[in-house]
DNA sequence: CTGAAAGCGCTTACAG
DNA sequence: CTGAAAGCGCTTACAG
């Protein structure tokens, strides 16, 4: 025996489909006393609606979809919790898709979303406005989580990197610290180039003599380590290391260690995403730590108001999510 | 202008919807020319199948729904991203939900997922034979991932706890560690009971003469502290501890660390799990890694076969995925 | 090879 | 309040 369909549940409470249907769904139009009769029916036989033949009729999928680069990782990982969570509030089903490599295959991916979401929230390196064109159903509420938008009116979530790196920059300037160099992140890279601007920006606008200085990275740990290696051979010295995320930092303490020099007594090291080893290495990492889970929470809540109220929510609205500096060890700083 | 339909497109190319059927489907029974056309003509009005259509006439949704306790950590994020590869590898669409609190909500979003999926990879706490009897519907093809199964015929998966224990006992027997003590986690957690278990069998039967001693914990940091402090008071000390998990080695090493103990030259201590910080403590944690990304794989890999062919895939299949002893500096072994 | 028609399970005007 | 009927967009026997 299969599912029990619409037509089982008005035959055995003996009325009609319309008036199931009626009953189930917010009960308008029915005498309390038939809508108890189809409620009962409908539990004894263990009825469920067939989802596809409602969203066919009702043109709602009670689903959003998440395309996001990747879902591993720290990052990913309280992302697609903060999503998932404030879309379980909102009674939506959350559909994801991740990896892809290339722009043709994150195409393919959106693609396929369609007709089977009411909204999407997206991350992708791949996108820029011209990608959103090509693959993006005029209608479908979008909202884009830290991706690309010039010359779009998407709205739009970003975590605030430029004022996390000032914070930091403004820190390290407050312990006296005067040379202090960057440790970039992959060129092209939004979060990275915005850390880059703020470390930048901060210097010019309260040390404009201090010297600026970067270094090649990628975000990976080797990649500061080498960044570490150069800074030991640099003349002067800098005086403190700025790394644009945490794994990059702890790859610098790392040769900075090997070489016989302390931090923070000879070099302050700090990072920024206050990823959970932070506070595990030795000296713990004074980094920025930013609100991720937040950043899919609004960016789902502001999908689903799109979604419940299309035209309620401003075309091109941005919000950024806020960075906090946490001072640790490695900088420095007099810990309280 | 909406989303063109089936009918449009059969219109453009002069032909009946049937044909646009069976030429957008495989192309059986349609000459080359025509299959030819409609293409073009489904390319041109950037023709989509309506999803939930579709559902409701194959009766099949290449959905695939994934029920987790939790979204968020290293070991869901790594289990989701092997569930996810392994989906997008077949076609199919990865429907989530997760974070339920008790086994009333995980019912209901159980039910949520039916006629959305295909087949439905499940792990829940809350989930025992009488549980799943209650809620999942007969014929959807189903695989339980470190679920309990005691009196079910689901297909499952699980990780080789008591395996991978046994492998770090031996380790710390070959180390000549006499007093091992071990960290329990949460009580009723059955990966936690698994290792436990591995850990006894493991004396029994290579040292029966040992002291077997548990102290109590719950996975969380805090917990292995405490039991950190326990251990220090202990006389005769244990010179070797194997927490449940890695994170209550770490607290456990803090605690001796602050008493002034050396870990390994006064006391192994030693973990599981392999999170990413296990590298970065010091002294670098021992552990037993398992191949998380593994498990969901293979636990997609039999859903599939059972979606493809119902049947292929025997009642009461167990598989187990394989730990693997992780040497580094805190057990006290010579490293290479 | 091709098309007209039935039907998947539901919701919603439209009558009564 | 209640029911008969149309229709959402698709696929698939069934004829031709």
């Amino acid at each position: 025996m299969s599912a029990a369909t619409i037509k089982d549940v008005a035959r055995e409470a003996k009325v009609s489909v319309a008036s199931v249907s009626r009953a189930l769904n917010g009960g308008r139009g029915v005498t309390a006393e038939t809508s108890q009769r189809i409620r009962e029916a409908a539990l004894r036989l263990r009825y469920v609606p067939h989802a596809a033949a409602r969203m066919l009729i009702t043109r709602r999928t009670n689903t959003v979809g998440a395309l996001l680069p990747d879902l591993y990782g720290e990052f990913f990982s309280e992302l697609i919790r903060g999503i998932d969570l404030a879309a379980r509030a909102r009674g939506l089903h959350l559909l994801v898709s991740s990896s892809h490599d290339d722009a043709a295959a994150a195409a393919v991916a959106l693609r396929a979303m369609q007709g089977r979401v009411d909204g999407l929230l997206l991350m992708s390196p791949h996108a820029d406005a011209d990608f959103l064109r090509q693959n993006l159903p005029q209608d479908l509420p979008t909202v884009l989580m830290n991706t690309r938008l010039a010359g779009t009116d998407y709205c739009a979530l970003s975590v605030d990197n430029d004022g996390g790196a000032r914070l930091m920059v403004e820190h390290l300037l407050s312990l006296g610290h005067q040379r202090i160099a960057f440790i970039q992140g992959p060129s092209g890279n939004r979060d990275a180039s915005e850390r880059e601007f703020g470390y930048r920006e901060a210097l010019a606008s309260h040390a404009p003599g201090n010297p600026v200085t970067t270094l090649g990275g990628d975000f990976s740990e080797e990649s500061g380590y080498r960044a570490g290696q150069q800074v030991l051979a640099m003349r002067p010295r800098p005086d403190a290391v700025f790394a644009a995320n945490d794994m990059m930092a702890i790859g610098c303490m790392a040769a900075l260690r090997e070489a016989g020099i302390c931090v923070p007594e000879e070099i302050a090291v700090c990072g920024f995403d206050d990823v959970p080893m932070a506070r595990y290495v030795t000296p713990p990492l004074t980094t920025i730590q930013v609100h991720i889970a937040e950043l899919g929470e609004q960016a789902m809540e502001l999908l689903g108001k799109q979604i419940d109220n299309p035209g309620s929510v401003a075309t091109g609205t941005r919000r950024r999510v806020r960075a906090e500096l946490v001072v640790r060890a490695s900088s420095g700083a007099p810990i309280a």
